[in-house]
DNA sequence: CATAATATACCATGGTATCCCATGCGATCC
DNA sequence: GGATCGCATGGGATACCATGGTATATTATG
């Protein structure tokens, strides 16, 4: 099927119950999908949340069903990412209510910044999300050259 | 059919009868197995109990390694585990009982830690699971590249 | 066989999250 | 430029769920 596509930026406001709109685009692009939600988890490498839909999460469990179930990594990874992760349902208005553990991963208190990663879309606090885009694009700029050669690896059309 | 998919961490409370409470998305993820419960067995990793449900069991038993590579040291953890699992059913609250040797292996008291592994589900002391979470995560960083190599083998559209 | 001990089924309750309706702002379309 | 629609936001009512307790069945035991 098609898969969702996240881009620009949304800052919307975190309600005293803890829920936030997910922006309109990004609910259309989830429409159609088995589950009316997102998925979201801590990022590895950022102090944000990492979010996507259900399919997504469904290959990457798959994925990590076949290293050995027995195995240390699998423990790993499935610790590190499932057991972290949090399905998030869409209420009538689609918003969902953002877990304590995520929102303190992300330190986000009255905002939260939907920043669109394609595939995926992370969530941050403003004030550091305000930090980290301008560095994210210098770093990207100096990686220009190096992305491109990469790109076309996995073209399957 | 769809298989069953256990994500986030639960903490829940253990009644003076040995009694929790199955968390309530776990249930709906059983939902429509013949067997209204789960099975459980020590975990040969970690100080944890496994869990998942009846079906899984039973692709172990047959030795059907859809989810494993090594299937001759595979059938020998398979029986390891087989005649330490126990079928523990739901009442009706969704509750199950621990097993006195389960309890001890995993060294659970007052209140467990349900943390989800994507098919399967792990069963912890939350004192235990602090310690360990934050090294599995290290250790899922660190093998991160090597696994995004792997996450594309399945790719089903 | 009677009685005690244990485990299972059934019922009650409080806290919390989810559903539902209301409002206001901003963009868009006549 | 005015009206309408979409979308973000707020609050109150309701249903769900974790938890605790009581009654009944089941098994052990003297």
């Amino acid at each position: 099927m098609d898969v969702a596509l996240f881009l620009s930026r949304f800052d919307n406001k975190v309600d005293r119950k803890g829920r936030v709109s997910v922006p309109a685009p990004y609910r259309t692009a989830l429409a159609g999908q088995a589950f009316a939600g997102i998925v979201a988890y801590p990022s590895l490498v950022s102090q944000a949340i990492d979010a996507c839909d259900m399919a997504r999460i469904e290959e990457l469990a798959n994925g990590i069903d076949s290293f050995n179930p027995f195995s240390e990594e699998y423990s790993a990874f499935a610790t590190a990412i499932l057991s972290r992760s949090h399905q998030l349902q869409f209420d009538g208005e689609g918003r969902v209510v953002l877990p304590e553990p995520l929102i303190r991963h992300a330190g986000i208190t009255e905002v939260a910044t939907f920043a669109g990663q394609g595939a995926t879309f992370q969530i941050w606090s403003p004030e550091r999300y305000e930090v980290y885009e301008p560095e994210a694009t210098e770093q990207a700029k100096e990686q220009a050259a190096k992305f491109a050669l990469s790109r076309h690896k996995g073209a399957d059309e």
